[in-house]
RNA sequence: GUGGGUGUAGCUCAGUCGGUUAGAGCAUCAGGUUGUGGUUCUGAGGGUCGUGGGUUCGAUUCCCAUCACCCACCCCA
């Protein structure tokens, strides 16, 4: 048999059900806050990856799918959203144009990982991204429609923010940290020696106790932001408080894509697992820059859609629509002929084996529908059906000739 | 990538200290006399015991490998 690729899973009908429920929840949302849809390719120049999210990222330096395509292009598969539609925007000069630009989109992503619980190869995000506004009241609207779409969902979180400073205050503080790392010799663990030169700030949230001892002292970004990153912070911060949006500051919060700068923030859910986050983002001021556009302010995040979907309330299923099944083998034509009217502006469903009555309310309860049509030896001689509503349970024998005008009502 | 665990019917799981026809609940289907569901009763179908090797007279049970899933690390959504 051949299976799926690991990490890699069909989505099912009822499991489906969730995903579309999620995506017109957060599109709708995402709409209302004045976002335009926006599609990029699945496939990518592996350099967009490499400029964007940084070759000293996990997620490029060792979990991308790139190869080479016939045409000798070294190519990837998306490992996440944000690049493309970067990559979009200056290349349809958005940037030159000027003004705001807000866009969300949705889609797969794929990581060469080792799957768990909340982590696939391919897995889908919804994302939004935000050109051209420099304000943090565009940081804090972004918290904001997360907050919102989560609350819609039915979906506890908590939030965790931190400012990772712009260029004037981030290098001098690594060039701080670092200097305090190295201070501490031999001490540090092998994570540690390895995070120094990829992600120093990594260093902060080692699991290692020892390590943890170690760095009681040591210099935390949020104390030595430069004056505007720190008022944008504060600023951030009364946003949200306005909002009724609890938050908690974690100075070790770093987003593992190196675009990242300014404010940072992370949701996450305590109930499914180590794989906890379950959307995040934050200011990439420089990133359109990177990636050749004209300098371009930007904020945005993602929410991995797997994640949220084991933690999704779903609304009550209500039963609607037809079930239509034939007692009497002369008695399909008719049926499929009522199923024909009956579509034209509900869910109709025929059971075409004829069966008995039980049967067909049976299957009609299955499917969840509102109604059990049959057509059975009287109704076929008298050129009626019999409808059954599941709900109110009253049934009737009506006309086939009245069968639309009651579809009217 | 590292460490640990699991893999028996569609689903959730028993079981076999290696020995003939592998079990339960749920689900499915059919019946409980004449055309009524989401609750019951009876019965039926369904498993090469993840896959491939090895040991053995004999393996689903033991050993090895492999694949998948789960947990932790790592990382992130």
């Amino acid at each position: 048999m051949i299976q799926s690729l690991r990490g890699m899973n069909d989505i099912l009908s009822e499991e489906y059900e969730r995903f579309e429920y999620f995506l017109t929840t957060a599109s709708t949302i995402a709409k209302r806050y004045g976002f335009h849809y926006i599609e990029t390719p699945l496939l990518e120049e592996t350099a967009l990856f490499k400029r964007s999210v940084g070759e000293s990222s996990d997620i490029v330096g060792k979990e991308m799918y790139q190869f080479i395509d016939k045409g000798e292009n070294d190519v990837c598969l998306r490992p996440e959203g944000t690049a493309g539609v970067v990559r979009a925007f200056v290349q349809h000069k958005l940037d030159k144009k000027g003004g705001i630009h807000r866009f969300y989109y949705n889609g797969p992503m794929f990581r060469y990982e080792r799957p768990q619980k909340g982590r696939l190869r391919e897995f889908h995000q919804f994302g939004v991204e935000s050109f051209g506004v420099d304000s943090v009241y565009e940081d804090a609207l972004m918290i904001m429609m997360v907050a919102d779409i989560l609350k819609a969902l039915g979906i506890g979180y908590r939030l965790k923010l931190n400012s990772l400073g712009d260029q004037n205050c981030m290098p001098a503080y690594r060039e701080q940290l670092v200097g305090f790392i190295e201070s501490c010799g031999d001490a540090i663990c092998g994570d540690c020696e390895r995070r120094k030169l990829t992600n120093p700030i990594r260093v902060l949230d080692c699991k290692n106790e020892a390590c943890q001892i170690l760095y009681i002292n040591a210099p935390k970004l949020i104390h030595h932001l430069c004056e505007g990153c720190q008022s944008d912070f504060d600023t951030l911060k009364t946003i949200l408080d306005q909002h009724d949006i609890a938050y908690e500051i974690d100075t070790n919060l770093v987003r593992g894509l190196d675009y990242y700068s300014k404010t940072a923030f992370e949701f996450v859910s305590d109930n499914i697992g180590s794989q906890s986050a379950i959307a995040g983002g934050g200011r990439y001021d420089r990133l359109i820059e990177f990636l050749d556009g004209k300098p371009t302010p930007a904020v945005g995040f993602a929410l991995g859609i797997e994640r949220l979907m084991e933690l999704i309330v779903m609304p009550e299923t209500v039963r609607e629509g037809y079930y239509l099944g034939a007692m009497d083998a002369q008695a399909v034509t008719p049926i499929l002929l009522c199923a024909e009217k009956i579509r034209r502006t509900q869910k109709a469903v025929v059971e075409y084996e004829p069966r008995s009555l039980k049967a067909h309310l049976k299957g009609a309860d299955r499917i969840n529908a509102r109604y059990c049509a049959v057509i059975g030896e009287n109704e076929l001689a008298q050129n009626t059906i019999w409808i059954k509503d599941l709900v109110e349970k009253t049934e009737s024998v009506i006309p086939m000739n009245e069968l639309l005008s009651l579809l009217a009502l």
